[in-house]
DNA sequence: GCGCTCCTGACCAAAGAGGTCAGGAAAGTC
DNA sequence: GACTTTCCTGACCTCTTTGGTCAGGAGCGC
């Protein structure tokens, strides 16, 4: 239930191509800087997302990266699921294949539901939004209750 | 962005627990059976429900576990964190203690929003519930949509 | 005091997290 | 064509986590 390094990095790396527009490609250098990532973990990542479509790159001079789509058009669900897999997996299966017994017949259910609201979420805030700042008004109201901010 | 062996695990023998009762003890060997589970992994975990004040325990003949709780008092969420920790950390550290720059300031907010909807669902469904089958009404619509099972 | 059951720490193999290092391969520039 | 720049890729590394197993001890009831 923890998210990791490797998918915050990615989604401040594809944030940052982003808001860099398709003008022109942005350095590795560059983003590694500007999200405070290390270079060569950061590529790896790159790598990855070059892998599942999300971004392209060029070498030599005058290379570097940028978004293979309109930013308004890549979920953080999509740059995720590039480098972590399948969101919400239980014991490494998806919930909807698992058959619970005895007395915790519904917590498939419960673990569908999770999903569900993970997905929320994620599945409809895009690069764009991430960029302006303006979330989608859902997510922004989830966000808005002191209560989500909170510990516990 | 998984759940664990050992969250699944936990649950399902909280379910039980609260499945039996608090006439007499549960044996360990029984909960094993009843959800198919590695009994000495099982110990471990029921040991660390138990530091976490949700069961109890008695030894020797006519020993076994029980709910510290009513079984409508302890919730999904109180299980997974007595064995996970934290729910919905990033890179180890609350989502409240992040500081992003650039253009991934907003990212804070998705990640608050994302905890906010695993708590609705994780908060809200008890033990009771799970065993009686009856869900709490939004969790319910979470689940009952088509959508909500497909795989991606 | 004997058997039952929980309690606890030690251990273990495999995988994942979070990187670093070294070199190769394309693209542009002179 | 050489050179520089930048991406591309695999190998490697350390530390922690995951998902267990094993062996023994300690308390409880009879």
């Amino acid at each position: 239930m923890r998210v990791s390094a490797k998918a915050d990095y990615a989604v401040r790396a594809a944030a940052e191509l982003a808001a860099a527009g398709d003008e022109e490609p942005v350095k590795g250098e560059k983003l590694a800087e500007a999200q405070d990532i290390p270079l060569q973990f950061l590529e790896h990542i790159l790598l990855e997302l070059k892998h599942a479509g999300i971004v392209r790159a060029r070498r030599g001079a005058k290379g570097g990266y940028w978004l293979a789509k309109q930013a308004d058009e890549v979920t953080i669900a999509d740059v995720v699921r590039a480098v972590e897999g399948p969101i919400a997996h239980v014991q490494s299966a998806p919930p909807e294949s698992i058959e619970y017994r005895g007395n915790a017949k519904s917590l498939q259910q419960v673990w569908i539901a999770v999903r569900a609201n993970l997905r929320a979420v994620l599945e409809h805030v895009t690069l764009a939004d991430l960029v302006s700042g303006e979330l989608p008004g859902a997510v922004e109201e989830l966000a808005a209750s002191p209560d989500a901010w909170a510990p516990r």
